[in-house]
RNA sequence: GGCGACAUAGCCAAGUGGUAAGGCAGAGGUCUGCAAAACCUCCAUCAUCGGUUCGAAUCCGAUUGUCGCCUCCA
């Protein structure tokens, strides 16, 4: 069975075609170092995450290729503005505008550190700005236990091979110096190819005639950008037949892609809103060098919406990985993000209560309470199933999900990689093992124990199986729940042990009958966001989320 | 202005020609000292209008609305 994608370049749902058929080489595009990394990020991250889990699982051999830009112009801007320290005028730039005092905290701690490092190197300072956010990445998503890429390319370790890229550009006739800038030729690219603008579906022709060449302007037209950047004061430059400089922003991933996964390789992928013109110019710089075709199959991720609008750094309405991880496990962002399909957008929003009163579940609050719910589930399940042999002779019950969950699950993934069906699959076997688990003695005995049992098993297996090829329900139930608690008493500033407390003396009222009295410590609790469980022999608690 | 996408129940969200998955919220029920959890039942004709078709949420056109890209952005 193909795997069926939703491809960008031809615009269709086609079956991936991989040039060998059981490898896949796939670039993502990764993150430009200057800052640290907020929820869009995450979002790519994971879904290009998952999809490189399913292919494996379908026993793909991925080349899994994601870059860092650490030679940016952004970059240079914030060395700057560590340069110009807290007093600088920078701070009160537009961009700005929207800055918490939290924000300025790890804003201002983080330049402190990055101006104390700069300090003892000799290394331009934009350089130790983008060494830190690589090493910042790395530590806000190491707790996502993402797949890791075979290669983390970096820019800077690619001047070379840049320079003798944009070289043979040049060479061919698309691309021309000025100044000691190199820009690349949009009309002689569209000229030899009439290929500018297929990927964004844009009218090359238009774009040209649009644009004007002003007398300052170094580039022919306004649609030509730089490959190659001349050394301004205080930027970090590399050595090019050009002159000192440093390379543009597009360039490094047509290099980089190229150098480790060939020329036509297999995915490509990033966000939505790197089609144009990033993957665009991406497309025009490697086919101008080499002649060949680029990437075959593009794939892009929608974006993460904060009240139904984009979230962006310029609206500075976007939630920080640090903040998120404060709001919620990383298990539960993940479970968020592949409850979306990844090309729509995802509406990240927080409980609240509206005008008439009425209280609106936030989608990280959903998600929590619903990764919560699948743990309790296989911990229930698990309980059951301790030390019992099923027997895999015995009749299945349930067949339509037991008998066909992981066949269900790849025609969901295997059309274009629905995990939204996939998460709601691994709701109906929870439902089903929990419908299981609740059996009474009498209903278990008319269905036959040895089925039940070997349902129950094979469901919670499945269950399991399915979720981890997602990176999800991968840890033991009780290892889980108990950081889930523990996360959101931290966030109320509650102590599991005080609650455990409350319980014993509800308890004790309950043993002496006295009702009331433990009703009012259930109220007390419920007040809190802690809700109580009566179980046989023992109270189990909860926090609301 | 140019280009493009989307519009599914109170909220979120699958579904690209055959008679609307799932989740949250809500109602009723089983269970319970009372609860909770869990499970069961109920809850939409798919923005509007027109067209193609035996048949459309799904295709075409128009209208309205929302959003995105065109400048940095996952």
């Amino acid at each position: 069975m193909p795997i069926w994608i939703d491809e960008v370049l031809s615009g269709r749902k086609i079956p991936l075609e991989t040039r060998d058929p059981n490898r896949v080489g796939m670039y993502v595009c990764g993150v430009t170092v200057y800052d640290r990394c907020h929820i869009g990020h995450l979002r790519s991250m994971l879904s290009f995450d998952a999809l490189v889990r399913y292919l494996e699982y379908q026993r793909y051999q991925v080349n899994y290729v994601r870059n860092f830009t650490d030679v940016d112009d952004k970059i240079i801007d914030r060395a700057r503005e560590i340069e110009a320290g807290r007093d600088g005028d920078w701070r009160r730039a537009e961009r700005y505008a929207t800055f918490t005092e939290k924000d300025w905290a790890l804003r201002d701690a983080d330049d402190a550190e990055i101006r104390t490092r700069a300090a003892s190197t000799d290394k331009p300072v934009a350089l130790v700005v983008s060494e830190y956010f690589i090493e910042k990445f790395q530590e806000d998503f190491s707790c996502f236990a993402m797949r890791v890429p075979d290669v983390e390319p970096k820019v800077s370790d690619h001047m070379p091979q840049i320079v003798e890229y944009i070289g043979r550009i040049v060479e061919r006739g698309f691309a021309y110096e000025a100044g000691g800038d190199v820009y690349f030729d949009v009309a002689a690219y569209d000229d030899a190819t009439h290929a500018y603008g297929k990927l964004s579906r844009r009218d090359a022709a238009a774009m040209l005639e649009g644009a004007r060449v002003s007398p300052t302007e170094r580039k022919r037209n306004g649609a030509d950008f730089a490959l190659w950047k001349a050394k301004k004061p205080g930027e970090p430059a590399w050595n090019s037949p050009w002159g000192p400089g440093r390379p543009g922003w597009h360039i490094e991933c047509s290099v980089m892609s190229t150098q480790y996964l060939g020329t036509t390789f297999d995915i490509h992928g990033g966000g939505k809103d790197l089609i144009f013109p990033h993957h665009e110019n991406e497309i025009a710089q490697a086919e101008a060098e080499c002649g060949e075709p680029f990437c075959r199959n593009w794939l892009h991720n929608g974006f993460v919406t904060v009240d139904g609008v984009k979230m962006s750094k310029s609206l500075g309405n976007f939630l920080s990985l640090h903040d998120a991880l404060g709001l919620a496990l990383p298990e539960v962002w993940r479970f968020l993000v592949l409850s979306v399909h990844y090309q729509s957008p995802i509406d990240f929003s927080r409980t609240r209560v509206t005008e008439a009163g009425e209280r609106v579940r936030g989608s990280v609050d959903v998600a929590a309470e619903r990764v919560q719910y699948f743990y309790q589930t296989l911990e229930r399940a698990d309980e059951a199933l301790a030390g019992r042999e099923p027997d895999p002779e015995a009749p299945l019950l349930h067949t339509h999900v037991a008998g066909r969950l992981e066949e269900r699950f790849c025609e969901a993934m295997d059309d274009n990689f629905n995990t939204a069906v996939a998460i709601t699959l691994m709701g109906e076997a929870a439902r089903a093992i929990n419908e299981l688990v609740a059996l009474k003695a009498k209903e278990v005995k008319k269905l036959g124990e040895a089925s039940v049992l070997r349902t129950l098993h094979d469901l919670t297996s499945g269950l399991r199986g399915i979720a981890s090829v997602l990176g999800l329900l991968t840890e033991t139930p009780g290892a889980f729940l108990d950081r889930f608690r523990a996360h959101e008493l931290g966030k109320r500033r509650l102590e599991a042990a005080w609650i455990e407390q409350k319980i014993a003396e509800r308890g004790a009222a309950k043993a002496e009958r006295d009702f009331s009295r433990a009703d009012g410590i259930r109220l007390e609790l419920d007040a809190l966001g802690i809700e109580l469980r009566d179980m046989p022999g023992r109270t189990a608690w909860d926090v609301r989320v």
